[in-house]
DNA sequence: GAAGACATGTAATTTGTTACATGATTTT
DNA sequence: AAAATCATGTAACAAATTACATGTCTTC
């Protein structure tokens, strides 16, 4: 007899998060996902097959609920007749609200580009150095558009016409995208300085 | 008809990658994986649910082959009449060599801590400086063993007794840790000051 | 002889992506 | 009228973990 636990699957309050930042804006599957590629993307996206069937299991919950889309706002765009707009519910609400006063699960990650410098010595140092250059000139791509972002979101901020916390999710991103460019930069020099 | 592209396996290198570190020590699952949690673990991981199949498979593909285990060295362990080892064949070799010279695969990965954050406007402040401190710890807490072992392996590879590439992967990762510790600390500001 | 480390392995489940099918609407 | 975007959805596959079962060997 196998007793398994199941773990919870985060998708579901990705969702109820995105659509309770305005609850007075009714989104549908296709919002959702063009609202996490604007914001949540770098740290958690979702794909179609997770999405819909996770709708439709929240719909079942009575989590959220199939409304009609908002017309006041986006007058000549949401006028598909496949559209379908959901809305988060009370008891969504409550759901969320006792996912985000619970500890967060650490994930771990996977970088495959740290597994092949591991086994570099396998290789002429010149294919490391490949390997590191063609990540730190994605990473600098990276960090111009992150330092955009968050310099347009800092105002916003300011004004008060924005919560905090977008800006700190961006600041996170740079963080990380710097120290990756910083390593790849000692690293470089590192393998040549050890080749001679 | 459906024409679905596999994306390859990258277990199994992987594990050629470990087995290609000494070639001289056959290595058994179990060794595999606690080389794995002494040295990528960070950056790479790998469960018995995939290890003991991969195995197999790396088997049938003549990648890798079944030895007797090296009896010179750690005379006193190895010993277990379960114990199964494993040497990388030529195959294998050649194997590995082409994956290292690929371009690397980037894994997005997913963080509930930053996605708790960005829907930190739905609790108290409170709770998102909880989370944020919890991790702060967390970071401190392990940039202390990375430091230890970045300083051991650094004057392992000075007398040239190690490779720089394990040295590389350690920087990588203080890097990453110093990065989020130094997140949390801004962000904690951040939202005390915003509190006012 | 108990505890803990060593050692292999599998079943069930979870999680997630990829590639498609299908069609409406908007823009050029 | 073609191209791009908007929009939903599923089948197949891929990747990975979790929780076991099973047993050996070493150390206290």
């Amino acid at each position: 007899m196998t007793k398994i636990i199941k773990k919870e699957n985060k998708t579901q309050y990705a969702i109820l998060g995105i659509l309770s930042l305005d609850t007075s804006k009714p989104m549908s599957g296709y919002d959702i996902r063009k609202t996490m590629a604007n914001s949540t993307q770098y740290f958690w996206q979702e794909s179609n097959g997770q999405l819909y069937p996770t709708l439709s299991k929240l719909v079942l919950n009575k989590e959220i609920k199939i409304t009609q889309p908002n017309k006041d706002s986006n007058k000549n765009l949401a006028n598909n007749k496949n559209k379908i707009t959901y809305a988060i519910t009370n008891t969504g609400k409550k759901k969320l609200t006792q996912w985000l006063l619970k500890e967060a699960d650490y994930y771990t990650h996977r970088s495959e580009l740290l597994l092949k410098v591991f086994f570099g010595q396998h290789v002429d140092p010149a294919v490391s150095i490949k390997h590191i250059q063609s990540r730190l000139k994605s990473c600098q791509d990276q960090l111009i558009i992150f330092e955009s972002i968050a310099s347009e979101t800092a105002k916003l901020v300011a004004k008060k016409k924005q919560p905090l916390y977008f800006l700190l999710t961006v600041n996170a991103g740079i963080k990380l995208i710097q120290a990756e460019i910083n390593w790849c930069e000692e690293s470089l020099s590192l393998i040549k300085a050890n080749k001679k």
